[in-house]
DNA sequence: AGCACGCCGACT
DNA sequence: GTCGGCGTGCTC
């Protein structure tokens, strides 16, 4: 080798860092002479003229930017490595998504695990009062202080100020920060811990739990039973052992910021409240949470979608609880499904995965029924609780007061529960007083500028709002269109026109109104379900919300105000989500020692929907659900994935989507429908087509779209939106 | 995702 | 004559 010809060794080391951006891979960087590095450690590294977080990523450099313009790594960032497990599972996201795996890092990293920790600051008076203007508020916050040492928040608090105050004081040399130890670790929750006794199918289930939590190896077992069975006892023995092991838990929830029962049922049975991660969360705390984690110090978290990354070193067990809510389903950015995510985080920390529900969902059914899953029934309710007693209330036979939403029937069944001195419940999913407002005079419907939506009033508010993009406009005095002046007319009801019609109809009634714009954090929820639990309100009326795991014990009647919503539309799913959010609803109703009643509003009694709940039969409505799907391949016997082209205009949507249309992939077993105006043909201003990718179930279909929009350059302002397996048809 | 470069309207 | 609109392109 000729002298200055560089050999690799002396050019120095170069490895991939991923960046948490929409590349297509990882960027190769030089690692600077005198530095270590190892995939999964978290480095600053140039981009541009700016310096990023990134992770140095496994395998070998990509080489395909040249020696010449490769930068070298700034240096290490204050955080623990990415840990193997996580990385793999961003890569595995990432391909079965058909996203960027710099996008799924975004996700991981989005739990600020990156930032230097921040201590927490308290403050003590100075020990020299230095000259500084004295006020009040100022003399105030030193005679609180005294010589204790007070948190920022507590100190702001008892002496009534803001903590832009004590800012001002600090400039001023009045009080000086004091780091804070850190904040007291999770403390562990005690297997042994008294409990009450499970019934035997309960113990038999915990039984079957506890020995795939001691396999220490990954499993997956559907846990099924109906509302009030006790599945969540029964899971929560599973936890018990996985503490016993000294291993950790995830527990995922599909709504964790409105399940403070679940928080205080877990509390019960181990006297110690669990880590929660979820959004509503600052990021101090969050970031406490996953260096607890990442010590091993957090046994217990549960979480929404975004604990799936949390950095547990020494994962025992996976729940995933309410498997079948779509709300796992995560629909912008990175669109993916928490449940079938937490399986695959599961299998990469061999660790068992329990999926839990009432009304499970056709794939996972279907995984059990293929013997990928293994499958748990407590096959009856409780303490002798009975199942609700579910019946049909024709509307076209009886029908509500003309303008009005509850049938005779309905109105009745409420004054008797009032009279025995139970709770009742009206469930209507639909937010605000009225889906729809249209002139009396012309005809004109209040639709949403941006959006093929109608504008949803909401009266108290005297708004007209769009729920798709949230476009608001005053409700106008007169119809925009024809100019008629009170002409303008709600059409429909939603859970505020049920509120004002239940005032007027049950006029002694306590009302509660439980809907997402009411219930707005984990406060809000907390106290509107000791408010129940105390018998401080009579009749609930709430949305979807009310269909969570909730335990009522005075609540003994249920009414559906319109079951018939949501079978309307093409929606391959409509009828199995229809059963499933109406089952659960019924099951809020004759929990404890009185029996439940449940009355369903409907147009179509006949429907298989009404049907399967009036019978009970749930497993045979499944089947035949099953049944309709196995011939066409649909899923869960075929694969699906939809695609979503987007633009400013119609034309250029349109063109997009035919040119995809032409390229489309063809072979056996493979079938695109499409291009049609997606069901949601305009949203937020931007026009949308849509096709869908249907294949057996042997066909991989990521690399087929992969190699689809590969060939078909997508012109300007269009975007082409890939979901894999999607559950809404929107 | 940022952040620059780049080519057309209303201001000192 | 400049400041600035956000369209397009690049980042190892």
């Amino acid at each position: 080798m000729e002298q200055g010809e560089l050999v690799p060794e002396a050019r120095g080391q170069v490895v991939p860092v991923l960046l948490p951006y929409p590349f297509a891979g990882p960027f190769d960087y030089r690692v600077p002479a005198g530095m270590v590095v190892a995939p999964g450690d978290i480095v600053m590294v140039p981009l541009n003229r700016r310096i990023e977080y990134g992770v140095v990523w496994d395998g070998p450099p990509d080489g395909t930017v040249g020696d010449n313009r490769l930068r070298p790594i700034s240096g290490p960032a204050e955080a623990a490595p990415m840990r193997q497990d996580i990385r793999q599972l961003v890569d595995w996201i990432a391909a079965y998504t058909v996203s960027l795996p710099g996008e799924v890092l975004a996700m991981a990293l989005r739990v600020p695990a990156v930032q230097p920790e921040t201590a927490p600051v308290g403050w003590r008076r100075a020990e020299a009062l230095p000259e500084a203007r004295m006020t009040e508020q100022r003399r105030r916050v030193l005679e609180v202080l005294g010589e204790r040492l007070l948190a920022g928040p507590a100190l702001a608090a008892e002496a009534g100020v803001s903590s832009t105050l004590l800012r001002g004081m600090a400039d001023a040399g009045l009080i000086v920060p004091v780091q804070l130890a850190v904040a007291p670790p999770f403390r562990r929750p005690d297997p042994e811990h008294p409990r009450p006794e499970l019934s035997e199918d309960q113990e038999a289930a915990a039984a079957e739990l506890r020995a795939a939590v001691q396999a220490r190896g990954f499993s997956v077992t559907l846990l099924e039973g109906v509302t009030g069975s006790g599945k969540t006892e029964v899971y929560l023995e599973a936890i018990a052992e996985c503490l016993r092991q000294g291993r950790q838990c995830l527990i995922l929830l599909p709504e964790i910021a409105l399940s403070s029962q679940w928080l205080e049922r877990f509390e019960r049975r181990f006297g110690v409240a669990p880590a929660v991660l979820h959004s509503d969360l600052g990021s101090r705390t969050r970031r406490i949470t996953w260096r607890e984690v990442a010590r091993g110090a957090a046994p217990v978290v549960v979480g929404a979608r975004s604990a799936l990354f949390l950095p547990f070193p020494d994962l025992g067990l996976v729940i995933i609880d309410e498997e079948h809510e779509t709300a796992f389903k995560q629909e912008d950015g990175v669109v993916y499904h928490a449940r079938d995510m937490a399986v695959v985080r599961a299998r990469l920390c061999s660790a068992p995965a329990v999926l839990v529900s009432a009304t499970p969902s056709l794939e996972t059914v279907a995984n059990a029924e293929a013997g990928r899953y293994r499958r748990l029934h407590l096959p009856s309710r409780f303490g002798g609780a009975s199942l609700p007693d579910i019946a049909l209330i024709d509307l076209r036979q009886t029908p509500p007061e003309r303008g009005k939403f509850l049938a005779p029937p309905l109105v009745d069944a409420i004054n008797a529960t009032f009279a025995r001195g139970e709770q009742a419940m009206l469930f209507l999913n639909r937010r605000g007083y009225a889906p729809l407002t249209l002139c009396r005079t012309c005809g004109h419907r209040m639709q949403c500028p941006n959006c093929t939506a109608w504008l949803v009033e909401h009266r108290a508010r005297r708004i007209l709002q769009c729920h798709h993009c949230g476009h608001t406009i005053p409700i106008p005095p007169e119809c925009p269109e024809c100019k008629a002046p009170h002409s303008l007319t709600a059409v429909g009801p939603g859970v505020e026109r049920i509120t004002e019609e239940a005032r007027a109809t049950f006029p002694e009634a306590r009302l509660l109104v439980m809907a997402s714009d009411t219930l707005t954090g984990p406060q809000a929820a907390a106290d509107a379900a000791h408010a129940i639990e105390d018998r401080q309100v009579d009749l609930i009326i709430g949305t979807q919300i009310v269909a969570k795991g909730w335990h009522f014990p005075h609540l003994t009647l249920v009414g559906a105000v319109d079951a018939d919503l949501g079978l309307a539309g093409g929606d391959l799913r409509a009828a199995e989500r229809t059963v499933q959010l109406l089952h659960q609803v019924a099951g809020r109703a004759g929990r404890a020692d009185a029996p439940g009643r449940v009355l369903l509003q409907t147009f179509s009694p006949e429907h298989k929907v009404m049907q399967a709940l009036l019978s009970g039969d749930l497993e045979s409505f499944r089947e035949n659900e099953a049944a309709e799907r196995r011939p066409g391949n649909w899923p869960p016997y075929g694969r699906l994935a939809a695609l979503v082209v987007s633009a400013d205009s119609a034309e250029a949507a349109d063109i997009a989507a035919r040119d995809l249309g032409r390229a489309a992939p063809a072979g056996e077993g493979i079938l695109v429908l499409g291009p049609a105006p997606a069901p949601l043909a305009i949203l937020r201003g931007r026009h949308r087509r849509r096709l869908l990718l249907k294949a057996r179930r042997d066909v991989a279909v990521q690399p087929l779209i992969r190699d689809w929009l590969a060939q078909v350059p997508t012109g300007r302002g269009v975007k082409v939106e890939i979901d894999i397996d999607p559950v809404s048809f929107l």
